[in-house]
DNA sequence: CATGAATGAGTGTTCATTCAT
DNA sequence: AATGAATGAACACTCATTCAT
């Protein structure tokens, strides 16, 4: 199994990967110092120097857990993933046998607080790090074999001239960006609440369609 | 020097654009280098030196356009940017009369082929060049007051109760992430075309439930 | 770990150098790691670590044994002159009733035959680690001590006019450039044994003459 | 032709070779700097901020010049082997018709009198600095070429039985040693100008025996 | 205006060494 | 004694930017 920090690079495994706790501490301290200087003072600050510094972690310590800098980003992009994923998974089980309205309203309504809590860096993470070159796919794409396995699942109730593979882009697509959208580019005048009941019902508008 | 790019004698019959000077061709071309180094060998690779190399410049011909290196980034984007706002404004006027559904499909065709020609370099210039720092919106957001009043110009075709403010946050960013979504990410079996279809039939589906 | 050079269990019939205590091996164990990483990649890739690693000892362990990285070399150096040392000694007892031109052959095949087994290994240490400063004096020079010696005690065979200082001077700076140079660097062609013979013939032509 | 600096590693040449005046003297204050720095503090202060201060040059430049820090060392047993190189040449014209052990003093002066000005430096250059890895070759090896041409030209002073490869190996040995030995390591008690006289006479009595 | 050699602050990274366990 | 995670000073090197020509 390849666990969180997959080095290319270092075949030999020179980083050695967080297996006891104190490890796993020192690289949540330096993922969260990395988000911390990001949101404080923007990407150009985030050198790996200023990382050890906030993360109250030696610079060799870092370079203990990360072969460079760019897997510090990459970590962190997948640490972000994870827990999404998490969130999609978990809900998908809770609503296994749900309808497609009440899945899709537990989808949206997981994305939209899994970026929540932190919004801000979310956006830097994908406007100001790059991210396409390390493996980092949208959401969108990642939620694409979710969702088609959940519409199938429930082809009952949709008519069955259906095609699943653009039902699932397009649910995916929607998904994706509209949550995003509401949580950072919402319109002043539309709640946060109101949008995810707009974009539940244009979800199913689009699948009842 | 790059002979494709500078032309002492212009063979075409007529001087086409006379305002055209030098200097709006020293420009485009350290734009097209940027573009191209971003293509061939990414961001890491995009440096100011090596943009003059390829667009046959000098360097100190790149500052006396440009105050520094972020400044030609957002020019980048912006002449992506403009591109685009023209094309939806053209395809805006021209269907100024048209219902709804012939708008969508004319936006959406003008999204995915403003996209198609070089849709590697827009992925990148998204994924891996820092632009939010740079006062450049999404796309989603930019469109989003053009959405508002072609859709206002319409109400007659909708219900009533609709809500402009919402409909124009979901429009525009369906609108967005699927075209993007469509050129990039489409999953593979689903054709361009088909895309452009299912996209016009998901956003009707919105605008009509 | 390397299991050639740490044998948990003596299988020889005797416990053969008795005072050859664990630390004593740990010291073989490092500066055999260190030949073998100079070998294999250079003197850049000798870093302590990698030493400890080869070595299959702790990074700690080795700073027990050495108190910085420069005593590594300098022990390494040493060695290679104490193990030389022993085979000159040696011949010039073996020989201390001989005439001169058999002493000078034993030296020359006792300093070739020193170098034969791992010439690439010396050639490295004296081209690549630094050893002037570690007070690592050339063989020529420390031979040139026991050179004048058994000149000395031979003088009958010589010329009565000859200065000692500068024959011991010639002769040591000969046999050590020569015998390197037939190990490393004889031009094929030049077989050792011939190499062998024409140093010593050089030699003795430069004593007699 | 492959001037001063060849790079291997950046064959699109990244760095340029010097052609005007202006880089030659540049590249020799740099190279006279790491000369500098050696003999005053040792070769691990011979750092590149260093070398660039001394030589009253920004850092940057010196990467316009060499490739890395490495490349410097290189260059500098270049510029080394070159003014030997031409010396010898020089004495082999000079001497073009002269006998043997005209030209052998010949060359025995040229070695030393090349090393005479700066001992210290040579010793610490050899010794100190890695250069096998560089191509640099003992001169005893870059001389045998020009030993056995020049014997061979000789060879009606020779015994006819002569083999020329196993001359020209013994005497290129014997003079870069003994030349590099008088100057460095030459007993307390022997002159320079006797030392040159012995070795010449070393050499000379090995030719004629 | 154009050039490109020169600049040097600042970056990522290494690696000898320490010390708590 | 032995271990090896942690340290951080120091290094090689880059690259945005300037400015004399």
């Amino acid at each position: 199994m390849t666990p969180t920090l997959v080095d290319k690079k270092f075949s030999r495994s020179k980083r050695r990967r967080p297996q006891q706790t104190r490890a796993r501490r020192t690289v949540d301290a330096i993922l969260d110092a990395v988000a911390e200087v990001l949101k404080r003072d923007g990407v150009s600050a985030v050198t790996t120097n200023r990382i050890s510094e906030v993360a109250g972690v030696s610079i060799g310590s870092v370079y203990q857990y990360f072969p460079d800098k760019q897997a510090i980003f990459v970590a962190l992009h997948q640490r972000h993933i994870e827990q999404i994923d998490r969130l999609i998974q978990a809900r998908l089980l809770e609503n296994a046998g749900a309808p497609l309205e009440t899945l899709i309203r537990a989808m949206v309504e997981a994305m939209i607080d899994a970026h929540t809590p932190d919004p801000e860096l979310y956006a830097l993470m994908f406007s100001e790090v790059p991210h396409r070159a390390q493996g980092t796919r949208d959401f969108a794409v990642r939620m694409y074999g979710a969702f088609r396995l959940a519409i199938a699942a429930r082809a009952h109730e949709l008519k069955r001239e259906r095609n699943l593979d653009k039902m699932a882009f397009v649910v995916s697509h929607m998904v994706d960006s509209l949550c995003h959208g509401a949580v950072l580019q919402r319109p002043k005048g539309l709640s946060l609440a109101d949008a995810k009941d707009e974009i539940v019902h244009a979800v199913s508008a689009y699948l009842r369609s």
